[in-house]
DNA sequence: ACCTGAACACCGTTCAAGT
DNA sequence: ACCTGAACACCGTTCAAGT
């Protein structure tokens, strides 16, 4: 007894004779980047997708193909949202006002971030922010260590909004494991452990600090990163003049 | 036709009658982590470890419980297998020393840097790693930025290391996006994707450099961050002998 | 307490048949 | 070309029944 178009007794019909719109790849990722918003990018089913346009499962494979396809041109969609600033600033000033809404943008759609930190966007959606974010290290001097110092950067900020989504699903299991690690801020023969007992335990009983907590931990990483690159370019300007000393 | 135990002809008869050993928790997660180290923590099926110690699934329930916490069990195992290095090492020096060998040791158990990465070990495994680690950034002077420090790290370390065990299982895919991003190193009009393009065709065209490129990258990552730590380092304590002038 | 054997409610994917 | 409806080969999990 399947249970997925609409009225399982109007049978035979086709979509247009009933009335209902025809499916196409673009109606069917925009269902699944919606169901993506709603219940993150790994917990749709293909079934709950197909349901959602009022279709059976075949017809996504028919538009789109498999499930990692539609997961494929559901982050293409997302990666697509986010917005570059101004190209004309300095490498640091841009990737400061870049990252900030690299996570208000995959935040909203939960487990793209670790999709993206572990595989990356596709390439032609990838093709506008590597540009100008490589673009931007470049100009800085980087020169060839340019793509390393972008996937750092990018690495680091989806990999702590990833820890982000997946924590949030398990929030119980976190509390617990909170409670877990507070016990040990009384610890004096485990002086690291009680340093982190303590701060758990501060997050713990102040809702308005563990509502923050994650953005500060995004922002310490990212500047911390940023911090390593400024003294890395330091240091290559530094050889460089080494090596050219009449430049 | 259930093809579980070795012989299902013979039934009826209990383990020890039949000469096969009880079946016990550490039993199945010395298989679990065996399974993990072949074929990864995530792609191994219940019903697989349940064959490899001769068993019906609802076994691995009775003695260990659902796949997560055989999941968990494994992590610890994994964990435990980090050596510490000498603990009277200054911070970044402990450091250098030991991220290495977390990604000697998490290599070897395909997925478990990512769920590392995303939830952290259990508590128990988590402590002796942790109190030495983070009291070793206390001894340097990050003072209450010790854990968040530590979580950078061990983060960064985790996620780079998460990077390069998904990306082998889909070798043949990531080729195709090489040769994908290689395409664009002739490309004056982005110059950003230029030195991406050549850089990512050196690794295509020379087996020897791409066999070393994660490790290049993990170890360009983790030393940025060390960097960026280091200089953090400087300007807490530039901060304190303002505040403290006679200190 | 430990294990058997089967079942349940899913899942992604495939496919012959209809229009 | 597009869609239907069902099937296939799995999966984690549960459970009554045996010893």
């Amino acid at each position: 007894m399947p249970t997925f178009p609409e009225d399982a007794g109007s049978r035979s019909r086709s979509r247009v004779a009933s009335g209902r719109p025809a499916v196409t790849k673009e109606r069917i990722v925009d269902a699944a980047l919606e169901l993506s918003a709603e219940s993150g990018l790994e917990n749709w089913t293909l079934r709950q997708l197909a349901a959602a346009v009022d279709a059976y499962p075949a017809v996504v494979y028919h538009h789109v193909g498999d499930r990692d396809t539609v997961v494929v041109a559901v982050l293409d969609r997302v990666v697509g949202e986010l917005t570059l600033p101004d190209e004309t600033l300095p490498w640091r000033a841009w990737f400061d006002e870049f990252l900030p809404t690299v996570r208000s943008v995959l935040r909203r759609y939960p487990g793209s971030a670790r999709r993206l930190a572990l595989f990356g966007p596709s390439v032609a959606a990838a093709v506008p922010t590597m540009n100008t974010g490589i673009g931007r290290l470049l100009a800085a001097g980087f020169g060839a260590e340019a793509p390393f110092a972008y996937n750092l950067l990018l690495a680091t900020a989806c990999q702590f909004v990833a820890m982000e989504d997946d924590r949030e699903g398990a929030m119980a299991l976190q509390l617990d494991r909170s409670e877990g690690y507070a016990a040990y801020r009384t610890r004096e023969d485990l002086p690291g452990m009680a340093v982190l007992g303590e701060s758990i335990a501060a997050l713990v009983a102040d809702p308005d600090l563990a509502a923050g907590y994650y953005e500060r931990l995004y922002a310490y990483a990212v500047e911390r990163c940023l911090d390593g690159l400024e003294q890395r370019l330091a240091q290559l300007k530094a050889l460089e003049s080494l090596t050219e000393p009449g430049q």
